[in-house]
DNA sequence: ACTAACGGGACGTCCCGTTTTT
DNA sequence: AAAAACGGGACGTCCCGTTAGT
């Protein structure tokens, strides 16, 4: 699940990790900030590699050894091992689909919450980029992997039941729209109440 | 709706072209069979423009006037209209997902009839290619848009109503979800089945 | 047989070509002049692609798309189809060797004659340079497959044949061993003589 | 003389080695042997240094410093000392070829007793993969230099004499066209023997 | 009109030398 | 002293728009 929220890669999380550890971290998100802002400024295709690095005061060399391709800078997060976290957390006897629902909005309003900025970027890049656009489904399919596999474990069906993935492809598919269907609507609407009836119109049963 | 299925293409269908309509397609067409045959003897990224023009004899100039990129030679068909009209032929009282999944079932079986073949083919590089994995999720945006207007005539809704596009969303994800499916357990099950199956799934309201 | 020499390249050789044509070979020779000059002046590895395209006027896609290496600039040359057909002008009768001797003398003479300097240059980069002396081990092993089947076709045996391909490998290894020897020299010998006492050496049998 | 076979570097060879030295020796091989293994599996090209330091467990840095290139890990042995040694064994009124023959047979008898996978797969490689049969020439000419030192020394000549430089390409380059004439044939054949005919087609004349 | 050739630029891979941590 | 990370630069591939010949 990352749709559209970066992971908390905060470089004050632990005090264990050695300055190597601290400073990569701190790469990272200099490259990725730098990239950020020069989409935002003039587009994603129209920025190269390049001038990102650039920004970012490191050499091109090193963007690509952090992110193997350019798409991956938009798309590489740390998202779904809290996904499979969170939703461990969850009551086993909770419905599945209320557990989703808690786990979604709570990530989401604590990247609301955190980093405002960059998650509205991140969801508007998606929107808007064909090239991330089309990455993002892969990201989507490796989020579906990993619900089905909670989901396969706390019901006691296999991985690769028919039943599950078309939950998981039907949630997150749906996910995606709802959140593009906000932001075309100016983000005016309640981002958690717009996840709450897509996930109810899912749990009724797709009538119209 | 282009998930898997080439659009009926062939040349000899209508007596009303002229020879110059015709040797378009006839072009068209040896680009496509042309790629799809390299695709499959050596990968995807492995297989350049210009091999493609020379299998099909003809100049890389010309299949770049076919095909505005690689991508699209894969995934340019010509089914969401042939998806409009069919939905349009459904009787209006019919509940929504049930002409879905008429629509989608006739055309699988016609495909699958008409050019197997090919369309087996075309299925198993959606699967396996990132890239035209990543592209597909273009195609089921437009098959959205599509499903998302003929819905909205039909109920009176907008077209840009949550649920409708949730409607869709959902039900496209979860049909390509079923497909893969279906092919990851060697398309020994039948494939008609596993499409009501998952119209069912999406139907009665996501539980487990 | 390309050990050190170009092919006859000569733009004004035949006035059947179009001015297509033409512009193609002026360009392949210019590419290859500019080339030959910055690595005298400044060596193989320090003169990138890039500087060579300058200097020929092109753009460096063109220099990649005449050359798909950069090595091949200085390896790739049009000699085997002269060597295939200067043999088969010999007299069957004619013991190998010498059939050999006449060729490779007779090439080199105008070699030298036409194009001196390049032909110089060429032997020197070869020498020199061990990415292009490694890269020539494929031209002669090119070379000595187009003398094994010419040999195979005059004698009768099959072009696999073990003393078949001793006979070339022994050759055009000594051959170009020679060179570098009159080459060592200061290139004071006379280089022809130095070739027909080499080839007497393997005429004679290896003995010291 | 290296054409093929690696040399000897048993870690329990000689127990007058410190630990330190055992240990560099091992690491050694095991970069050899992970590179090996790699370059079967997935190709030499296709295999890149860093993935190699992965399999043998040090950095890529390491790897670096055991062999200043990554080609050098195939072609670096230590062979030429044997070869020189070896030679300067045989005695002094041997003829040449004789002696060269004993050196050679005796040589690879050995690799392909104690190392016959290593020895094959080696051989496979220059055979298969350009950018090392490339490299291989270098080898060959080194060994070459020190051939023709030891038949200096023994006849009396410069080392640089013309017949004695041929001798060596001669003998060097037929013998890897042997071996290679034997691979294809599928090593059906008897190496001994074919390395037996291959010294005699050299030592009787160049006729056919 | 059609097609070949070219330009220009981005991408991503690799190599190897240098600097920084550990 | 060993390793990790970085820098810098070359290479070669690809794409797609433009120009120029046939």
């Amino acid at each position: 699940m990352k749709p559209m929220a970066s992971a908390c890669t905060n470089p004050a999380a632990g005090p264990k990790l050695g300055l190597r550890e601290r400073k990569k971290i701190k790469t990272r998100q200099a490259i990725r900030h730098a990239a950020y802002r020069l989409f935002t400024e003039r587009g994603y295709d129209a920025t190269p590699v390049e001038q990102i690095a650039e920004a970012a005061e490191v050499s091109p060399s090193t963007v690509f050894r952090y992110f193997p391709t350019k798409e991956d800078i938009v798309l590489t997060d740390e998202y779904d091992p809290v996904l499979e976290r969170e939703l461990r957390g969850r009551p086993k006897a909770e419905p599945p689909l209320e557990s989703v629902r808690h786990v979604i909005v709570g990530t989401l309003r604590h990247s609301m919450a955190q980093e405002r900025e960059e998650t509205a970027l991140r969801m508007k890049l998606v929107m808007d980029v064909p090239a991330i656009r089309a990455r993002m489904s892969e990201s989507t399919a490796t989020s579906a992997r990993v619900l089905c596999s909670v989901l396969a474990e706390r019901t006691g069906r296999p991985a690769d039941d028919l039943e599950l993935r078309v939950f998981a492809a039907a949630v997150l598919g749906s996910l995606q729209e709802a959140i593009f269907h906000w932001m075309e609507q100016g983000q005016t609407a309640d981002l958690e109440e717009t996840i709450d009836r897509t996930l109810a119109i899912l749990g009724r049963g797709l009538t119209l």
